[in-house]
DNA sequence: TTATTAAATGCGACTTAGTTGCATTTAATT
DNA sequence: AATTAAATGCAACTAAGTCGCATTTAATAA
């Protein structure tokens, strides 16, 4: 994966790779930071060399963070805007935007459980 | 609409209103902060508040920004990874997430112009 | 209209996710 | 094994957004 784009393989990108590629969600650094043996600024030279080689995806969430995934399907990530969290669509919405090429989709609103509590 | 929702009609709230009700696509502070006779901590006070009471939408860009509108329709917003344009997508399409609130819908990657240039 | 008061504002200091420069280490190639 | 350009760690930095506090202003009552 990472050679075949050219790029040199190193200990801290194989470590990235394999916990974006097992994670269950989009992860940001705060997500990882105790999980990884690099450095900060490792971790995001990484992930925007990766981001441009398209390896991997991300978007930035409410809580200022970035959060970045590797997926094979393409599908929205819902975004609560009470708490936070992050959770995988898996529901076929097809976008078919002619002359674009979307890389995420990002809807953001209250989860179930934040629209009960009002 | 301020009045509507309790909140008091000030000055500032009155300019920030104007300027999202006639704006063509989402604004960050850095957009607009030479058109505001407010402060920056004003804005950000006011933007929270009004986001709170449902008068505005935000969602967070690529460059860092949050971006800040008033729509009557929903409709997604894309935003390019290249050049971080934003622009309203008036196709209609239609989200049906039992259970959840939508509030805002972006998509990003690549917009038709930096599409060509690769 | 003026007096009162709680809420809104401006300002400067602060927070923090992410970036950058530079010295050191490491992967790739000879 | 030697060479070298690229990758990394570290510490300093940047900038969007937040917060505390003194001052001003909107709303209400007198
Ligand atoms: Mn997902
Ligand atoms: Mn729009
Ligand atoms: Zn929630
Ligand atoms: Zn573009």
């Amino acid at each position: 994966m990472i050679k075949e784009k050219g790029l040199s393989y190193t200990q801290a990108r194989e470590e990235l790779i394999n916990l974006l590629l097992h994670a269950s969600t989009p992860l940001s650094y705060d997500n990882i930071k105790n999980s990884l043996s690099m450095d900060k600024a490792t971790f995001y030279r990484n992930t925007a060399l990766f981001e441009a080689a398209e390896i991997i995806s991300s978007f930035e969430s409410n809580d200022k963070k970035r959060y970045y995934f590797i997926e094979q399907n393409l599908h929205p990530h819902f975004i609560c805007t009470n708490c936070n969290s992050i959770e995988c669509l898996k529901e076929d919405i097809i976008y078919a935007l002619d002359g674009y090429k979307i890389e995420s989709i990002t809807i953001k609103g209250l989860c179930p459980e934040c629209q009960k509590e009002n």
